[in-house]
RNA sequence: CGGAGCGUGGCGCAGCUUGGUAGCGCACCUGCUUUGGGAGCAGGGGGCCGAAGGUUCGAAUCCUUUCGCUCCGACCA
């Protein structure tokens, strides 16, 4: 491709609502351009870049033996009726009437439409296992999209999913998929991880979600130093070892705590550790109200309540729930004498004579036994898990780290098909339901991310499998016959080479072709100047690492493939040996 | 949904407090010079100041409404 005749309007400076460094850069390298909050265009070098990973999605797709199909992304109503989803998936499913005034919605995920397609056409064990996928728009009508390609509303999504006669079958599927995106990642060039997660309104038995390392990660994750458990801290889980306390505990007293409306603040006023105080959340779990019990270090996980609940969902309940139940303002809820039920931290058995809020303004108890003084529903492991916890396959050091969720792996089983009869016959000629899993990669978020993971001060540094072009050629002067003829000979060659190679012929002066070049990510540049070709060579560079070289203009063909190899070979080994992850 | 902020040429912004008919940088067009890390000089084109209504002799500026966008909050108990 020649620079002149392509559409790459690169900018120097990020525009204004432009947050993190992905969107910046995606903004100034000419890869796309914001519609409306949450809506990309895809400009064609963006484009390209998001054809080069769904290229490498559908090749491993493809070899895990499951076959590309395409679906509407308009779909129906009734169908989402059907598994309950019409109600349960929220304001993020965007609804809509037709001039008939039937109902439909945007597809945020085809888990309905491919298990209405499925149920109409497979009878018989014989025809199992099914494995579809494709690679298509979704949208979610986000609370707040933001971060660019990060979190948009419509985004670039493969989905595949997976029926099977039995047990075994579904988890040699969910197998094929661990694998295949294991590879897929490793292939472009990302470090990442595969962690433990939950199911989230996908729902289902276990997931994995497969995460890209940055520090500007929306995810938490944990992973052990010891062993391979690696879990997103949502669903991390957090052995208590200690000993339930025994010791006694002086009788219960309201103290006076005039404004402390926070752990900080009365640990403060009452000259205490916030380890010697009981955070009471109030949470509304599928519209009723629950208390859990943390210590006052500690963070409450609502997803292990939600889940220890069975529930659909759970959130911090509002201030208004929090003054009606509590007779005070924010900050004073503590567990005795609530009419709610009350979840304990399993932590907490590990001591007493604590202080909790007294349910009263400005005022806290302290020397609280809660087996003495409260009414505990149940105690179960409810916070997030910490550094100072350890492993709960090992008992190993846990460490914490950001990720980016590209990629969730979801053993279904039978939410959908027992929901939307999903059956065949087994070979006694009874009838079961078909075990299914479901398999996303964000295809768009991939490409952000690996600019999160990929980038320094001048631009991006993409990993050859994604970058829109293999090589930039740049020639420092189109004007000068000599300079523009060895240009395009190199360029005629490259090209012959079958390498993927951007030709920057513009009019324009050298920094600008430098700067851009740099922008623009491409992995490797080649200069074409008058000062190198009078020393017969033309001048190289490695994005990644910003080493130069030189090439004899000679033996181009020889001294380009031996630097392309030295090339790949830094990133493989930045990329560091694959990572299995944890066992299945 | 709650809180904050912003809408002024394609992009980034100033002007608004104290109303007087719109400006800067980048980009764009022309010319000359320049040509190895986002050139210099000179000239030029482009904006009913997000929209609607109001106050006023006069509104980008003041008031009301509305739309759009961004950020923060959903671990504060």
């Amino acid at each position: 491709m020649r620079f002149s005749s392509c559409y790459i309007p690169t900018l120097k400076e990020s525009p204004a609502d432009a947050e993190v460094i992905s969107h910046k850069l995606l903004l100034r390298a000419g890869m796309v351009r914001r519609l409306t909050s949450g809506l990309y265009i895809y400009l064609p070098l963006g484009l390209k870049v998001m054809e080069k990973i769904a290229g490498i999605v559908r090749e491993e797709m493809n070899a895990a033996g499951f076959q590309e199909l395409l679906m509407p992304m308009v779909q129906p109503g009734d169908l989402w009726k059907e598994t309950g989803r019409w109600e349960h998936y929220g304001k993020e499913l965007l609804r809509f009437k037709d001039r008939n005034e039937r109902e439909y919605c945007l597809g945020p995920t085809h888990e309905e439409v491919i298990t209405d397609l499925v149920r109409g056409e497979v009878r018989s064990y014989r025809q199992l296992p099914v494995r579809l996928y494709q690679i298509q728009s979704k949208f979610r009508d986000e609370i707040r999209p933001r971060f660019g390609l990060m979190r948009g509303r419509e985004f670039m999504m493969k989905d595949a999913y997976s029926f099977d006669a039995d047990s075994a079958g579904a988890e040699r599927s969910y197998k094929l998929m661990y694998d295949a995106y294991t590879r897929i990642f490793s292939r472009l060039g990302l470090r990442f991880r595969a962690v433990e997660a939950d199911t989230g309104s996908i729902g289902g038995n276990f997931s994995h979600e497969f995460m890209v390392l940055a520090d500007t990660g929306e995810d938490t994750i944990a992973f052990c130093h010891n062993c391979d458990y690696a879990a997103n801290v949502e669903r991390a889980e957090v052995t208590w070892q200690g000993e339930a306390c025994a010791a006694a505990c002086p009788p219960c007293e309201k103290v006076a705590t005039p404004g402390a409306h926070s752990v900080e603040e009365v640990a403060n006023m009452l000259h205490v550790p916030a380890a010697s105080i009981v955070k009471t959340m109030l949470l509304t779990v599928d519209g009723k109200t629950v208390a859990v019990l943390v210590r006052g270090d500690r963070e409450v996980n609502a997803v292990k309540l939600k889940n220890l609940l069975k529930a659909q969902d759970a959130e911090l309940a509002g201030a208004a729930v929090v003054e009606g139940l509590t007779h005070a303002p924010v900050g004073f809820a503590g567990p005795i004498g609530l009419s709610v039920p009350v979840y304990a931290d399993f932590e907490l058995q590990g001591g007493t004579d604590y202080i909790v809020g007294a349910n009263a303004a400005d005022a806290h108890f302290r020397h609280v036994d809660l087996r003495r003084d409260a009414t505990i529903t149940a105690w179960a492991d409810l916070r997030a898990i910490t550094p100072e916890d350890v492993c709960p396959r090992c008992g190993g050091r846990i460490e914490l780290t950001r990720g980016i969720e590209v990629g969730h792996i979801f053993m279904l089983g039978l939410k959908y098909s027992e929901a939307m009869h999903a059956a065949f016959l087994d070979e006694t000629g009874k009838e079961k339901l078909m075990i299914m899993g479901c398999y996303g990669i964000g295809v768009s978020r991939v490409a952000a991310a690996a600019i999160e993971q990929n980038h320094d001060q001048n631009g991006i540094v993409f990993p050859p499998p994604l970058a829109p072009f293999t090589c930039i050629l740049l020639n420092l002067d189109p004007r000068n016959a000599e300079v523009n003829a060895r240009a395009e000979a190199i360029y005629a060659l490259l090209r012959e080479m079958d390498v993927d190679v951007l030709l920057d012929d513009r009019d324009e002066r050298p920094g600008v072709k430098f700067k851009d070049a740099d922008l623009l990510g491409v992995p490797m540049q080649l200069v074409v100047g008058g000062k190198g070709l009078a020393r017969g060579i033309v001048e190289c560079k490695d994005r990644r690492s910003g080493e130069k070289g030189e090439l004899s203009v000679e033996n181009l063909a020889r001294d380009f493939s031996a630097w392309a190899a030295a090339v790949r070979n830094g990133w493989e080994k930045q990329q560091g040996p694959e990572r299995s992850g944890p066992a299945l």
